[in-house]
RNA sequence: GCGGAAAUAGCUCAGUUGGUAGAGCGCAACCUUGCCAAGGUUGAGGUCGCGGGUCCGAAUCCCGUUUUCCGCUCCA
């Protein structure tokens, strides 16, 4: 089976099993939503759980928040995304260089003015002292000529942008064969407005309500809560704020089931620091960060660092760890040393300071902030799709097993009685009742046993406990472990210490 | 965004030159069996993606549309 075979079993396995639905499915769908299923929740929340608790737990100047989708509109205009994303663009097919339309519109009208002004110094020249410019301006021919045309394109360009006209922008600079700089060509693309942010309005009536967007991603809540949180939990830098949510992108391509949907969630922690040593802590979440991937047992040979050699504007570094997906690495997590860039820039569009008094300084400053940023959807997919295998039995069979690593498993234990009658089920409703306080399980009595199995590797439980006849005389039940299919026999009330020796999140924790 | 392909039961698919919708698996109930997807009986489930057109008659032919997949492009 290719790669990209398996990426299709897998995509409808997903299905097949209750983790991972197509949005609105009756309704034919939404392009890049999905929604998780009853197995599929289970599995994002522990890795959710996981992550947290590695943030928030282990790290004694680490804690969480839980900020709002929605928050006023000036944050996204100081975090950035609104010049970045508001704009129409034009690609020139030639040189592939983009522009902004309404750039390219104005600076061909600046040219324009040039000419005419070219026009009038050359009047002053010529008739000195007696010079009138505004009726040389009114009656020279060559100036009245580049006037009209700039009337002309002004008055276009004008109302173009206030129906945000987008196909008139392109026109006006076909017309006026507005070439690139670089290729020197009128070979246009169609002006797009890449808008990445999805918005909305607040406010019940139409003139008082606000545009207000969805958040394109978390940190930005962390950032402007940074002062809360640092007065109220006493924080002393170095200190960091975690925090899981989702966060909305309109993407123009979206595809690679749920790696890149329009709706998705992120685990996001911003450390600040004293300028200076961000480089340093940069190197620290680098390496604590991959610690945790490695840490779930999936294998260290496929995780790598991407460093990335062209910087955003707010970053000094910056680096992904990337997975080897069906479809090749991509990116999972990103590490950002950002700067005082994000503070920087909230301090100014808010006017409040943000700065913090270093007693060991004794001086103030805005601190700097490294940033881990993690897809939880694309953490899922991982899981999945390094766990999904379809094994060769020796009896020729093959079987279809999510190897899930037991801690993150959405099942933790099957309780299976061998036969629904002479009592078994009782006692298979007794064992259930004794570990369900302690671990999700799932009691089924349905199908021969050998299927029930099967099911159970599905969606990768794993363990399933077997109660037959004997287990009514010695107390004792077949422990089947999912990977290597084999089975023991355990007391009942040794089965907890049993399964929790493995599924424990804890375990993972520590080893960290 | 452009080009190509696909859409029939929960899943995988068949359905002849246009003539009342099929299989296997799965699902539900019961019987038999009991440690790796067992057998039997019975049953539920589809206006064939959606909308329009041609025709006496459309799952089948035509047009439009939606969704998905595969390339390219774009984004990071």
């Amino acid at each position: 089976m290719t790669q990209d075979e398996l990426f299709k079993v897998l995509v409808a396995h997903c299905k097949e099993y209750g983790f991972i639905f197509p949005s609105s499915e009756i309704y034919d769908g939404l392009a890049a939503v999905y929604d998780y299923g009853q197995m599929g929740v289970e599995l994002k929340n522990n890795i959710k759980q996981y992550w947290w608790n590695a943030m928030t737990r282990l790290n004694e100047n680490i804690v969480g928040i839980d900020s709002c989708i929605f928050m006023h509109p000036r944050i996204w205009e100081a975090s950035g995304h609104v010049g970045a994303f508001n704009d129409p663009l034009i690609d020139n097919k030639d040189s592939k260089k983009r522009y902004r339309a309404d750039v390219l519109i104005e600076d061909f009208l600046a040219k324009i003015e040039e000419k005419m002004n070219k026009e009038v110094e050359k009047g002053r020249k010529r008739f000195g002292e007696a010079f009138d410019e505004a009726q040389f301006r009114a009656t020279n021919p060559n100036v009245l000529r580049e006037q009209a045309k700039y009337d002309e394109v002004h008055n276009r360009y004008k109302k173009a942008e206030d129906a945000n006209d987008l196909a008139e922008y392109r026109q006006i600079i076909v017309d006026n064969n507005i070439v690139c700089p670089i290729s020197g060509t009128c070979n246009w693309t169609d002006v797009r407005q890449f808008n990445l942010m999805f918005s909305t309005s607040m406010g019940s009536t139409a003139e008082g309500a606000n545009t207000i967007y969805l958040r394109p991603e978390t940190a930005q809540g962390i950032f402007v809560n940074y002062l809360n949180v640092q007065k109220t939990g006493r924080m002393k830098i170095p200190f960091g704020i975690a925090q899981i949510g989702k966060a909305f992108r309109n993407e123009i391509v979206a595809r690679q089931f749920i790696f890149r949907m329009r709706e998705f969630e992120q685990m996001e922690m911003q450390f600040f620091i004293k300028p200076g040593t961000e480089l340093e802590w940069f190197k620290k979440w680098k390496e604590q960060r991959m610690k945790w991937h490695v840490n779930i047992g999936m294998g260290a040979e496929n995780y790598r660092f991407h460093d990335h050699e062209k910087l955003a504007h707010y970053a000094n570094a910056a680096t992904d760890i990337e997975f080897q997906f069906p479809f090749g690495f991509k990116e999972l997590e990103g590490i950002h040393s950002r700067t005082n860039w994000d503070l920087g820039r909230h301090q100014q569009y808010s006017g409040r300071k943000i700065e913090y008094f270093d007693p060991e300084e004794g001086a103030a400053y805005t601190p700097y902030v490294v940033e881990t940023s993690i897809g939880v959807d694309r953490m899922v997919l991982a899981v999945l799709s390094h766990s999904y295998k379809e094994e060769k039995l020796e009896n020729g069979e093959t079987r279809v097993v999510l190897s899930i690593p037991a801690p993150l498993a959405p099942v933790k234990a099957a309780v299976l009685p061998l036969v629904k009658k002479d009592g078994l089920p009782e006692l298979a409703q007794k064992v259930m009742d004794d570990l369900k306080y302690d671990f999700n399980c799932q009691y089924e009595e349905k199908d021969s046993i050998g299927k029930r199995y099967r099911r159970q590797d599905a969606i990768g439980t794993p363990f399933c406990i077997t109660v037959d006849h004997q287990s009514l005389e010695d107390g004792c039940v077949t422990v089947r472990e999912r990977d290597t299919m084999s089975q023991e026999r355990v007391k009942i009330e040794d089965l907890r210490a049993l399964i929790d020796k493995r599924v424990n999140l804890n375990n993972l924790l520590r080893n960290l």
